[in-house]
DNA sequence: ACCGCTAATACTCAAATTGAGTATATTCGG
DNA sequence: CCGAATATACTCAATTTGAGTATTAGCGGT
């Protein structure tokens, strides 16, 4: 379609001479029963997202991404999905590095936790970086300090004020007592804007997170995580995908304790069966589990036929106040 | 973060060499009250998307749409999304071009259908490019001639005949009565596989799309098209995104027949008043409407409000079988 | 002034889904 | 054989849906 790329040519010789470099990163994401961990490379200061820049050898970006996976962490990847291209100069660019960076996150789903000693790739609970995101055992203690914290932001701000006080509000649940696992971004980024994560400084100046044992990541990284945390906390309320995280078969309470972990919420045990069951997702493997400490529990496998039954067969969650469970 | 680049830079300068291209491309979508419109570029022998490539000016990836897309067109875009990066080798990069390319696209939602004549840039209905979406008035008939072909496509392929089958089935509710209006990428990249479409077609071979009034699109428009608007579909679910469309007063009809064109199906009138109502998205002007025909139409205006107020208003849409609205 | 057309708006009702429990069944370790 | 600990089964009221029917308000004629 030659002539169609008439004008488009002309503009792109304008900025021939602009080096631009993409980096595939990936969150990869596995479950031990009750933590959501995140395979990360240990650089000092802070930790990276395994990641590598797209070179000519790759078909697609997805092929590039698990070329590279694989080569830092020896790792094999199952389900992958693009999560976001990152491209703000302010953000992505390495300083002294001419030209322009673009990062292409993708968010990856393993079964095991096989972390390899290639490159010292090694497995971190995804609450690490993200401290307020876990509410399984209550309001966490971070979000005291957060609350003040933003308090502060939201007077210095003046005419801004009102509506930084809505959002902060909305995205971290003050005033009310509700809180949606789905929004990690907006809370991200509010803590982003008000300075309270430590990436958000240019120099080294310590914030309230730093003092409370926070680990850094490197880049933007906290950020992607963070998306992808939002992403996959979405996603399994209407697609099967917590089942990539499960080994082939588990009982409906580790189903559970994944989903919860990766929610950071904690779930109705009851309904949880309910919803699951109605919805077909697993079947019986006949055996049974025995290490319950009471009544064993049956062993389920995922039923992968329903995927091309219904389109969209996922888990809506439906919180608990209270963990009687 | 110096010492975290180390082995990253090492990898980076294997492709140093590689010219990498990165065009900003923009899928912008507007609402006449009857049909869901499309800015393209009218070129020959297809029509292409407003796009530019990325430029060292650009701060952000969004911005420097946003540039591209008001010097192309003249149009001021308000709600802007990512939506996806397209970078497989065999479908976006330019033949005789050396490099590689990226397409990074977003999904952008204007008001007006104020199309501006520079480049020559027009309104075009969605259902143009993709006919097979709309069911507003029944199953659409070019469905017949997909069925045919996909069946001859199942037939000839041997052992993944039964998967594809059932790939089939799932996307174009092929034996049940059951449509899903989200799938529509899964259904694009079916038909994308199966060779229906005329971009799958390396030669000039016909499809039998091609002979019924094909309008095609320019490298991998069509699929972005696609993407996009399986992504508006589903996220006026849970985002009241529409009104990003919707002038400033309108009609609760207005309002409905702008959700059917984007979802291509009908909806329960009564209920779907229920549910903006009882969601709180919309508050009354006072005045009324009263070209209607009948009773006149009292004028509302979408309640911003709701944005800070609950996370998630949208508008799941409850369809409706017979159209007797 | 009133009729009938048309569409807006109001109200109804059964079915399905949800939220939150209580009740019963099986193991295990003494 | 008891009690602790869990799994699994069943219950029930409150909402939320899906699908209607009923009523209201302008308009264009006569």
């Amino acid at each position: 379609m030659p002539s169609s790329q008439a004008d488009r040519s002309s503009a792109a010789s304008e900025v021939e001479g602009l080096a631009l470099f993409a980096e595939l990163s990936a969150v990869i994401i596995a479950a031990s029963v009750d933590e959501p961990m995140v395979l990360v490379r240990p650089d000092v200061p802070v930790d990276t997202l395994p990641a590598g820049p797209l070179q000519s050898g790759h078909r697609t970006l997805e092929a590039g991404l698990r070329a590279w996976v694989e080569q830092q962490t020896n790792l094999h990847l199952g389900y992958v999905e693009q999560l976001y291209t990152f491209g703000d100069t302010d953000r992505i660019d390495m300083p002294g590095r001419g030209g322009r960076s673009l990062s292409i996150a993708y968010l990856a789903l393993v079964r095991a936790l096989r972390a390899s000693a290639r490159s010292g790739a090694r497995w971190q609970n995804v609450y690490t970086y993200l401290p307020w995101e876990d509410w399984r055992d209550g309001r966490p203690a971070v979000l005291e300090t957060i609350e003040t914290y933003l308090k502060t932001w939201v007077k210095d701000s003046g005419d801004a004020g009102a509506l930084r006080e809505k959002r902060a509000a909305l995205a971290f649940g003050l005033g009310t007592d509700s809180w949606s696992d789905e929004l990690v971004l907006d809370r991200y980024e509010l803590l982003y804007e008000a300075g309270f994560v430590r990436e958000a400084r240019r120099d080294g100046e310590t914030t309230p997170l730093t003092a409370m044992t926070d680990y850094p990541m490197g880049l933007d990284h906290r950020r992607i995580l963070a998306t992808a945390l939002g992403r996959l906390r979405g996603k399994i309320k209407y697609r099967p995908v917590i089942f990539e995280l499960m080994p082939e078969s588990f009982t409906l309470l580790d189903l559970q304790r994944t989903v919860e972990g990766l929610s950071g919420i904690r779930l109705h045990k009851q309904n949880f069966r309910r919803l699951v069951e109605t919805q077909g997702l697993v079947e019986e493997t006949g055996e049974l589990q025995t290490e319950t400490g009471g009544r064993p529990a049956r062993l389920v496998r995922f039923r992968r036929e329903v995927l091309l039954e219904r389109p969209s067969p996922g888990l809506r969650l439906s919180s608990t106040k209270r963990p009687p469970n």
